[in-house]
DNA sequence: CCATATTACGTAAACGTTTACGTAACAATA
DNA sequence: TATTGTTACGTAAACGTTTACGTAATATGG
């Protein structure tokens, strides 16, 4: 076979045209005789004509690529992220380029860096924990590049922002646990810095008070790095208090994990004894034992929102129409399962009982 | 800002030089002089010149860009072969376009497509599990494009391979149950249609055999899901056996779980009563009660290799060298925790304690 | 001082495609 | 019949960069 694909030249040689002829053919303009675009079509599918993208992008000075900065690829929430947004793209005949963070601001910038020379049409980012100067997005910005912000978001630059809402999903994970006639309720949280945990911290009070609880700050436990080993000797702590809670929500499941290794390893009674609920529904969440409910975070729309939020700025840019940066808040769901409802329990609707 | 970024051209009118002068300053070329060549260096310097790299690849035809086939993403195998791929090729200055297939033969048909277009300097695939029919990679190693395959390999097509010994991991796992004293060993498999869960059944009857311990048909069950839920259940059924298992070797860490599941709910100890060991290692794995010992399997380092594989496919390509295919067997390693070895054992040396 | 080599540039062409513009051939209209 | 309009093409230029080639100016050698 032959080194190089099909070009349009190689159909214009041999029907004898010029090879603005076939484009046009091909590509169903208005200045075309009937019977030339019969033949070149003829002649572009017998040769398996496909265009040469580059050529494309080098002349239109778009490349239908999206860029993607991404902390970590290993992670039940980024990789459902990053698989929402390469399948919404390419519905929309984009490409998408992946670079990882490693949490890591020079690695960002130089992904950013990388993704400027490769004239990506947009990029969207979750940011790294040690950003804290977004001058490289700003620059992409100034250089009509639109940037959308997914998850790990801030407050330094205007850009459209995809984020879930962890003060609703925290609110009704510590509902769902007053509505199963839970009254001590703890809270295992992260350290208080990022706007999500902290989100889910304001959800959790919020709650309490509503139906009237008491916030007793004996109950509320911090694990820095939300491991399951911080979780299981915090949980410990918990049981071992004079009051000790009827339930725990958790604010990652893997601290909910500790929790339950603690709890089972106390003697308890999951969920009888106390109810335990996390956060992010990752997979393994419903292979442990007790399988744990959770507040399923919509990653895999949060990534096709993204998708077509940008695709919209591009767009827009292209027809020197103005943007209107757009700040999504998704919903969350309650996953609900044996660690807070045991075997057999009549649910309420719109609620997911996945037994 | 300037909408557009600064080009070769920009730089050449403003001191008044010709724009092939400009390039040749630029890529310490020889036919420059020292004074033009510092007066470029400094203003490229202050305009931020960066080369257009869609000019460049169209230029030279070569794209600096590795498309990258995936079966699922939110995978925790996949998701480090990925991260291993993008932090490699980083370093020698490609960049990676995924696309995923999702198990889906058409899917991944479109993304070959694509990515033909896309002019991609290289493919490394992981075919997806409809994939019978490889003329589409092949088609683009016609057009000159390296393919590499990973993991979920064909004997359909000759291409650089790698692969991880299924076999060996299979059969030091199944050794280590042995070591530990167990003689009543099960298996619990997948189908053994994929050449993976083949491999780990046949490393498990070797290591069996040659401790001359007898191979019984009643130890062998199959999930054709390597689900948790039928792990769950076959591991029931095995605990029923009159001569019951007090080991299990499971050829997945999903598999391995249901098994401690049915354990504990069966009332058995872990290791004591019955020792479980599974495969690849999840990071759920470490979490779960009791911790699980695993085969580690290298997908991190097979993603590197794989990249170095097709970036020297290419390099010889350009040069017009023979292309020598080679094919990798990757070693993996035993990670032992408390599922087999309890609380505090010494350890041989060579395997990891991650207690 | 003439022939040759070397240095440091400029010119032109190329990669594959699209698009603005020009125009020949023909048709429609007054 | 002269004018205008329409159709269906071809020509040229452009996107940003690199490279083959040509050449003027200077240096080197005998």
């Amino acid at each position: 076979m032959s080194k190089h694909n099909t070009r349009l030249k190689d159909i214009a040689e041999k029907l004898g045209i010029s090879i603005p002829t076939v484009s046009r053919a091909l590509n169903n303009k208005s200045d075309i005789g009937e019977a030339t675009k019969r033949k070149v079509l003829a002649l572009a599918e017998e040769l398996q004509y496909e265009p040469n993208q580059f050529a494309i992008t080098f002349k239109n000075q778009q490349s239908y690529i999206i860029g993607l900065i991404i902390p970590q690829i290993v992670h039940h929430f980024f990789s459902n992220v990053i698989s929402g947004i390469i399948t919404e793209a390419e519905k929309f005949g984009y490409s998408v380029m992946l670079f990882q963070s490693n949490e890591n601001y020079e690695s960002e910038l130089k992904g950013t860096k990388t993704f400027k020379k490769t004239m990506i049409d947009g990029l969207i980012i979750s940011l790294s924990d040690t950003t804290h100067n977004v001058d490289h997005l700003i620059g992409l910005q100034d250089h009509k590049i639109p940037v959308v912000l997914i998850d790990k978001v801030t407050d330094m630059m205007t850009a459209s922002k995809i984020v879930c809402d962890d003060y609703k999903g925290a609110y009704d994970a510590t509902e769902h646990l007053i509505k199963v006639g839970k009254k001590q309720i703890a809270h295992i949280t992260g350290s208080l810095t990022p706007m999500t945990t902290k989100e889910r911290y304001r959800g959790y009070v919020d709650a309490l008070e509503a139906y009237g609880l008491k916030i007793d700050k004996n109950l509320l436990k911090y694990c820095d790095l939300v491991s399951e080993k911080e979780s299981y000797s915090q949980t410990k702590d918990l049981l071992n208090y004079l009051n000790p809670p009827d339930a725990i929500f958790c604010a990652t499941d893997p601290t909910a994990i500790g929790a339950i290794n603690a709890i089972k390893d106390h003697g308890l009674k999951i969920p009888e004894d106390i109810a335990v609920i996390g956060f992010s529904n990752w997979s393994m969440s419903s292979i442990i034992d007790p399988p744990l409910s959770s507040v399923m975070q919509p990653d895999y729309e949060m990534g096709q929102k993204a998708v077509r939020l940008v695709i919209d700025e591009i767009n827009n840019l292209k027809e020197d129409k103005p943007i209107k940066f757009k700040t999504h808040i998704m919903k969350t769901s309650l996953i609900l399962r044996e660690s807070t409802i045991g075997k057999k329990i009549d649910l309420g609707k719109g609620v997911v009982n996945l037994l």
